[in-house]
DNA sequence: ATAACAGTTGAACAACTGTTCAATTGTTTG
DNA sequence: CAAACAATTGAACAGTTGTTCAACTGTTAT
């Protein structure tokens, strides 16, 4: 994010590689700005919350995700790609099923720290 | 979350009772899951993030930040009324000009944690 | 091998979201 | 008062999102 208002348009070597080095902060920080809305866009949706939240307490296979959430397999399944694409649940399988979990503990710090300030 | 994956049709009164109790505990959970995934929600937009982002420094106008992130004034407008609406963020007035600032420190944390899980 | 169960996948569709543009409100200054 | 600046608003539009449905893969048991 670029600090001064206005760049007076300077001549030296010095002062064209200052505004380099601007620019290349302001573009490391714009990517961090996606990332984080990108991440935060995850847990911005009530089905991945809810699986989120249900594996919270302990890994679940997806049948009973979406029994306990009260949706298809097929709708589960589609967010849980989407959770584990992007690195936000892990999976293991057990005979037949596949059981999903919270990847790390950041992703329960995060959800914790949102249902802290929904409770006030 | 309702725990047990099936519920035996009991018939006794308090079984009845218990059922009703586990409705209500299961309709306030997923009211806060729906409000967990709105606030959130509203995290996950780059425009928006970027909005707090600039507001976590210091307050700030909207012309400042339309200038700061490289937008219309009419959209960052149409962003900050939603952060408004949610209660992320405030202003006040002075002159012509309106200076935003986030909500509260919970605002603030909650952005941090983000940032924080992008950078490892 | 076949049936049954667990889960994934892709296409399709409706609902939603974010930006733009033009018109508008509110405030200050000439 | 009029002009200029700051910001908001609503309609319109393209792009995205989440669910459904049907077809499919993989695993276990008979």
């Amino acid at each position: 994010m670029e600090e001064r208002k206005t760049i007076a348009p300077e001549k030296t070597e010095t002062a064209a590689t200052d505004r380099v080095l601007e620019a290349e902060a302001a573009f490391k920080d714009a990517a961090k700005i996606f990332s984080v809305a990108e991440l935060f866009r995850l847990f911005g949706d009530p089905t991945r919350v809810g699986i989120m939240t249900v594996l919270y307490e302990k890994e679940r296979c997806v049948c009973d995700l979406s029994e306990l959430l009260g949706m298809t397999d097929s709708a589960i399944s589609h967010q849980l790609r989407l959770l584990k694409q992007s690195g936000l649940v892990k999976y293991r399988r057990e005979g037949k099923h596949l059981y999903y979990s919270l990847a790390d503990s950041h992703v329960s710090t995060i959800l914790a720290q949102g249902f802290e300030h929904v409770n006030e």
